[in-house]
DNA sequence: GATATATTTGAGTGATCGTTCAAAAATAAG
DNA sequence: CTTATTTTTGAACGATCACTCAAATATATC
């Protein structure tokens, strides 16, 4: 006994994540997402809340999108150093014009929210928060098949992967640099390769 | 035969960098700028034109601000290797609330900034590939002074120095991390003292 | 087909955006 | 002191901002 919706969310949410992606928080207007999802402001305030909020949840569907990336890249290969390394290189795999050759989107709304931001300075540091849990987990593993030492520190080699990734999809952004992007994944994920005790 | 500024141009400028550093160039309103440099709008228009030329200005500034502290530091180095293995230890001693736990100006301005923007995203671009080419000129030194082989790419360990710094001012960028980002650093500033031969 | 419920529309809100400009104020030179 | 030149002021501009809401529209259920 009612209406449905003409739109699906995730569809929805997708299309605002590029646009927020491409453009940032503040340099996307509501007219600009008005196009983008071909919705009307009331529509968009019914499913959504706020510009705020729709954001908020479009970051999140980017986190979860990455992490699925992430785990079926590791899920390949045949050990979790080997994964990690993988994933790298395939950061480094820039297409001009693509969202590959964006920097992290958790990286760019960390950079362009206020320390104090209550709502989307704290969802990104979660968010970023869990990625580097992800891999401190991938080292673990990787102490526990016996690939690296166990006198490493799992937390530390995860903050060092994070920062390096941080590094390379920045880098990834500046235009007319796509091999130097690649020379690059590839030197971050050889080094991963030989924290491997032989 | 006329009235002089009543403010030091470079003093204004750093005011103004400040402010966009914190709060970004979309973040930034002109009420926020008036107030910061306490200047009305029809004088900080006389003196800079624009907001975005403004903006474009403090950027510069901040370069060559950056690159006198880099300079600084290399200058008082035993070796090549050395001042850049400490400078990376710098920017790793992060103090919570000040300008030392923010994310490079560039690269936030990199990454607010639209591919196509015709003039912060060309200087961001331009600045940052002043920086890597600064790096690169160490290496070469360190090879002219046989501290790393000659058979290494100068080019390609500056890329790589850059996108480490990339990734380790952003990490610093996250709150509560203060301990992390020093042993990050440190991290980073022994593989660049790894390199030398022996 | 009638009813109840949900969604969509789009004109309109007040606030704030970056920017302008004529008038007022200040000062160096004669 | 007068004059010429420059800077500063701050009210006001049109444009755009995020957002609201009453009316119109659509559909599942009976």
């Amino acid at each position: 006994m009612a209406r449905q919706a003409a739109y699906d969310r995730t569809e929805v949410l997708g299309k605002a994540l590029e646009l927020f992606w491409a453009k940032g928080y503040h340099g996307t207007s509501l007219r600009d997402l008005e196009t983008a999802l071909d919705m009307r402001p009331g529509s968009i305030y019914a499913a959504f809340v706020s510009k705020e909020k729709l954001f908020d949840e479009a970051l999140r569907l980017y986190a979860v999108t990455s992490r699925g990336i992430l785990k079926d890249t590791l899920a390949r290969a045949a050990t979790p150093l080997a994964g990690l390394a993988d994933h790298i290189r395939n950061l480094g795999r820039v297409k001009p014009g693509t969202a590959s050759s964006r920097a992290c989107m958790l990286v760019k709304t960390l950079l362009e929210t206020p320390d104090e931001d209550p709502v989307l300075r704290r969802t990104a540091e979660r968010l970023i928060g869990d990625a580097e849990a992800t891999f401190a987990a991938v080292f673990r593993a990787a102490q526990e098949t016996g690939q690296i030492p166990t006198d490493t520190d799992p937390e530390l080699l995860a903050s060092r992967v994070q920062s390096e990734i941080f590094g390379l999809r920045t880098y990834a952004q500046r235009t007319d640099v796509v091999d130097r992007v690649a020379a690059l994944a590839d030197d971050i994920a050889r080094d991963i390769e030989r924290l491997a005790s032989v």
